[in-house]
Formats: structure tokens, sequence, C-alpha cells
DNA sequence: TGTACATCAGTGAACGCGCGTTCACTGATGTAC
DNA sequence: TGTACATCAGTGAACGCGCGTTCACTGATGTAC
């Protein structure tokens, strides 16, 4: 059967949409094209008409969710009162929603693990996409000049990335607040000097 | 065939050694035991006199590692000239040998993300390996007290974790080591305080 | 001391399963005439 | 306006593959007598 003009624009998004949670919730190798396609109510053999392979998504989905992650810490430092940036900035990706939703939060934590298991020649994606999202971060945190205020951000996200990764392991809450708590403190009193 | 008392003892040993290096390199799912076997020179059929599953070898694997990785950490700090302790721990941990050996490194950066997967039920002894690490290095952390001394360390150690996760991501070297080198001088600064 | 038997680490075929990918096919709708 | 055909998103059987796990078996050595 034939479709509308814009049907399968539709169906690709649906499918990077669901993808994008499944594999920040799974990682790449636990979310399968199949129960993906299934879920979508759709098979698996369609998949192929959208994507040259599973390897194509993941990198498709990182991005998309690397782009939504940065869309909401700019929206969090943009309310933020003046001279609280950062703290917002902190306290949103620090924050105990965000670490309970594996499927909606930061890719790098859920995900960068895996960049590293990757050929060298299939990288470049994903590096582009976190050199993006560091690019669109750094004019937020204060430093004396634009290399260190990158390096100071590198430092903050990748940091931070770590500890919510190590805190989500925890399956009791107040382990992960605690976790969290001291984690706001430290980076907010690091990234501030 | 029988074999020597301490012969099975040393089977086992050789197992976790070679897996802890396996599953830190390429994940549990990224690791097979058949492959594993037969690079120890033995068939995958026997594994299960040694282990109740692969998920018990993946649990002593992480075990072994992080013990492992403490006595390196202890060994920085107790040969490190007083007052430089805590530099002497970020300096061997965001150090670009670590970062390149993934196989012999920190498997809180290569596996906890896996960690958060896994059912409840079995985190217990992951758990368990985790805060008796912390508790290792505790108190080498300046803070006013030990409550804040853990909270410092917890952040400190999840924090380079992240960084070191994700600055293995990059195939060039001189990345990684302004990647690791900019995070130095961040945790320095801010566990100093 | 000599012999029969028990032990058990390791072997290798077999199992069911889920995976990513391929491919001939379907059929509703757009397009050419 | 009506008809024949082309298009192509989606279908579902089939592929080869590697996986974790099971199990009947092997056979050198320790032990019982």
């Amino acid at each position: 059967m034939r479709y509308r003009a814009d049907h399968k624009q539709q169906t690709r998004e649906r499918i990077v949409s669901a993808a994008a949670r499944r594999f920040r919730s799974r990682g790449s190798e636990g979310a399968g094209i199949g129960t993906l396609m299934r879920d979508l109510r759709l098979t698996h053999g369609g998949f192929y008409r959208h994507f040259d392979s599973k390897e194509d998504l993941f990198a498709e989905a990182f991005e998309q969710s690397l782009k939504e992650l940065g869309d909401r810490a700019i929206a969090a430092i943009e309310h933020a009162p003046r001279g609280k940036e950062l703290t917002a900035l902190i306290g949103m990706y620090l924050d105990i929603e965000h670490c309970d939703d594996v499927a909606g939060g930061c890719p790098v934590a859920a995900l960068a693990v895996e960049l590293a298991r990757r050929p060298r020649s299939s990288r470049g994606r994903f590096l582009q996409a976190l050199r993006s999202h560091v690019r669109r971060l750094e004019r937020y945190i204060p430093g004396a000049s634009e290399g260190e205020r990158r390096q100071k951000t590198i430092a903050l996200l990748t940091g931070m990335a770590g500890t919510l990764m190590v805190a989500r392991a925890f399956p009791d809450e107040d382990d992960r607040r605690a976790i969290l708590e001291g984690a706001r403190k430290f980076y907010v009193a690091a990234a501030q000097r």
C-alpha cells in the first residue's frame, strides 16, 4: 500500500524516538530491532527501508537524545535567576527525576561506555555530537579563557554523567538522593571557582 | 583425569582474571564464555564446574577488579609526599595509561552502567563492593566530618569514572590527554577545599 | 606391596533461543495516458 | 473522466550465527582394602 507523502518521515521519527529510549534503558545490545518494531506495531523487515543498519539507528538515537538533553539544560539555565545559572544546570542534571528516568535522560551517562568499544572509524558522528553539546553549554560556565571554560565544562559534564550512572545502580531511593545531593554540593563548589 | 589439590582453584583464578579483563574491554554481553574458555585452552563445558552462571562470574570479576584498583590507589596515595595524597590519587586515576588500559583499569568506568540494568535482587554484591571501595579511600579525602568525607569521596570517584569513560571514546590521544589534564585540575581544586 | 574402585576437572555434542539482515511479495494510491 | 500501470512502505518467512547452558562421557590419580 502507498502512504501519504509525510508518512515515511513520521515512521522514521517514531522509530528513532522509541529507539532512543530503549537504547538508554538497555544499552545497544539489550535493545533488539524485532521487539522495537513490534512495539511500534510494525514488522522488523520494514526497518531497513529507514536505516542502513542497527548501528545507523543507534547513532541517530544518540544524537537526538543528546540534542534534547542540551535543549533542556539550556532551558534550565535560561530560566534561572542571574548568578544561579550554573547551580541550575547542576541541579537539573543531578536531579532525582533525571536519575530515575534513564530512558529519557542523558545519553552520555547511559551509552558513552559503548562508544569506546566501537571501531574508531565509526565514532565520528558520536564525537561530533559530544563536541557540539559541550560547545552549546560552555558559554555558561565561568572561566578566565575560552580554553579554561571548555575544560571545565568537559570535566563538569563527564563527571556528573559518571555520578548519575553510579547512582542509578542503587535500588534504594534514599541512597540515590544522598549521592546526588553530595555531588551537587561538590560540583557547585568546584565549578563556581 | 584427576588433578592436584590446588589445580581447580588455580583454574578458577585464571578464569576470573581473564574474564575481568574481557568484561572491562567489551562489556558483559560482548564477552562470551566460549571464547573466554578457548583462550585459556579449556572448553566451555567445564566452565560450570567453577561457576553457577555467567552472572556469577561477572560479579566475581567485578569484585576482583575493584579490589585491585583500590590496592593501586592506596599504593599511589601512600607513596605520595605528605600533603600530596589527594593529588596522587587523582593523578593515578586520570592518567593516560590508566585511560588506555581499559582491560586492566577501573571497573566502575567500564561496567557501572550495566549494574542498573540488572535485576535489583542481584545488585547486592556489586553495591557491597562499591561501598567497600569507598570506605577504603574516604579516609584520605579531606572533610569536616566522616559524612562529608564520604560524600566527597563518592562525588570524586564517580565523577572521575565518568570522565575516564568519555575520554576513552576519543581515538586521538591528544584529545584524551587534554580531557584528562583539564579534569585533573578540576578535581584537585574541587577536592582540596 | 598390589589391585579394584571412586572421584571429579575437563570434554564436546547438543539444546533452544534471539539476534541482525535479506528478499520476494503485497496492495493502496499517485500518475500517465 | 476513466483505465492501466508504477511506486514503495510495510510484511513475514528464511538465513546464518553466536550465545548460555546441559549432560553423558573420559581417564589419570587418590584411596580403600
